[in-house]
DNA sequence: GTGTGTTTTTTGTTGCAACATAAATGCAGT
DNA sequence: ACTGCATTTATGTTGCAACAAAAAACACAC
């Protein structure tokens, strides 16, 4: 819709490939919030939508079920998956092992420079809070997230990270304004900082663990609450 | 060249699509060593050796390439990757980090036809190890590490080890012979074993992990054996 | 209305040809 | 021999039509 017709020229870092190009822009609307859980994708609407033929439009779906963004429904039936209390439990565990692990690492091979990017995105992220700009500081909350495990130089390890976020992404946003009420991260962010600045691993794998763990409690509550009100989540 | 021409019905559990058959041949040779690190493979080649079209194998290719399992050498060329010793520390702190959380949460879900199968299997990994089999020591050592990560009912999870496993199959396999050598894991597997009986998740954990650095250990040096020998890997 | 069987429409997959470009090859020139 | 460049070959990607199968729409009996 914000594209114009067919420029092939959006940016000059586009990726080579049409079908990257699509897996972007979805990876992109899932963790924007733009679908819901249970919207359903098909090759032939996604192909018409984004202006390419049905073998980028198939690229980008099937990676995106394989790395979890998408689910199957039934063998030809792709939607946004919808969070299971299971789903969530696991991803959170595993979320802990390896958002655990680069936290460790990062602490390490920190700069000074790193650090005070970090406290910069901090200050953004307690702007999108204070004014209700919810999207903006859970985007800012993913950067953040992410300056530090990119600290740890383990390409593999952030790429299986982020396919765990994207595959909470869509409802993350979707329950997030009664999710953020609560200055949701900050004391943890700043102990993560703290951390860091002490090169101290533990203390930033801690840090880090704490506020994975607040984010589970308070969606799982967040979860619940909303289906109070309904018989069925579907 | 194995398959008669085009019969549509090889076995009962056959996945319909045909990539994913391609999918599952090519990761059943990269685990079994059928492939050297370095070798090449295109969508042309695999298409014609599998009496498909282009379509399927360049999917199966294209996933493969995403789980990391085969890595682009160019823009035009993807390679099976050759184990940098950076690459192989990578994955295993990511093993020791989501085969420690399968293994400790397994120890909560085993029951006892559980582990007389994990003892079973330990008799076929010794029998394999005594006769000099590493192939098949190899892969009943696979099957005892997923008997038991299967346990804990985390499917993403186990995926995820999944694709570690893959990754670095084809170099495992390449060193196994030296690696073998000297009885590799049996301490471990015992008392992974002996962890279970006793519902012990930590005690489990610990095996595992034990059993991920033994093997770490084992594979770096005989990788350096190896390229004492020649002045570079390629 | 509810459930069941049938028809129609939609959908993913496959094979294939065209295209652009990367990789391989050949060839001078030194 | 070896390097640098031009030519040729090989390769990945894309678009598209055909097909089988699933999903949706529909009709009808109860």
């Amino acid at each position: 819709m914000a594209s114009s017709t067919q420029l092939v020229i959006e940016d000059d870092r586009q990726p080579a490939r049409l079908g990257d190009r699509v897996y972007q822009q979805i990876k992109e609307k899932l963790i924007r919030g733009a679908y819901e859980p249970g919207d359903k994708l098909t090759v032939r609407g996604l192909a018409e939508d984004l202006r390419v033929s049905s073998t980028p439009a198939r690229d980008a779906i099937n990676r995106l079920a394989l790395e979890g963004a998408l689910v199957y429904a039934g063998p030809k039936t792709v939607i946004v998956p919808h969070l299971e209390p299971q789903a969530l439990e696991e991803i959170t565990l595993m979320r802990l092992a390896l958002e655990g692990l680069a936290a460790e690492k990062a602490a390490a091979r920190v700069v000074d420079e790193d650090i005070e990017a970090l406290k910069e995105m901090q200050l953004q992220i307690n702007a999108g809070l204070d004014e209700r700009r919810y999207a903006e500081a859970l985007w800012s909350n993913k950067e953040f997230h992410f300056l530090i495990y990119k600290l740890c130089g383990m390409p593999y390890l952030l790429a299986t990270i982020e396919t765990l976020w994207l595959r909470i992404g869509a409802s993350f946003n979707d329950l997030y304004p009664e999710f953020a009420e609560a200055k949701y991260g900050v004391h943890n962010h700043m102990a993560a900082i703290e951390g860091l600045v002490e090169r101290d691993g533990s203390a930033v794998r801690a840090a880090i663990e704490s506020d994975i763990r607040d984010g589970y409690r308070r969606i799982k509550r967040a979860n619940r609450e909303r289906h109070a009100g309904r018989s069925r989540p579907a």
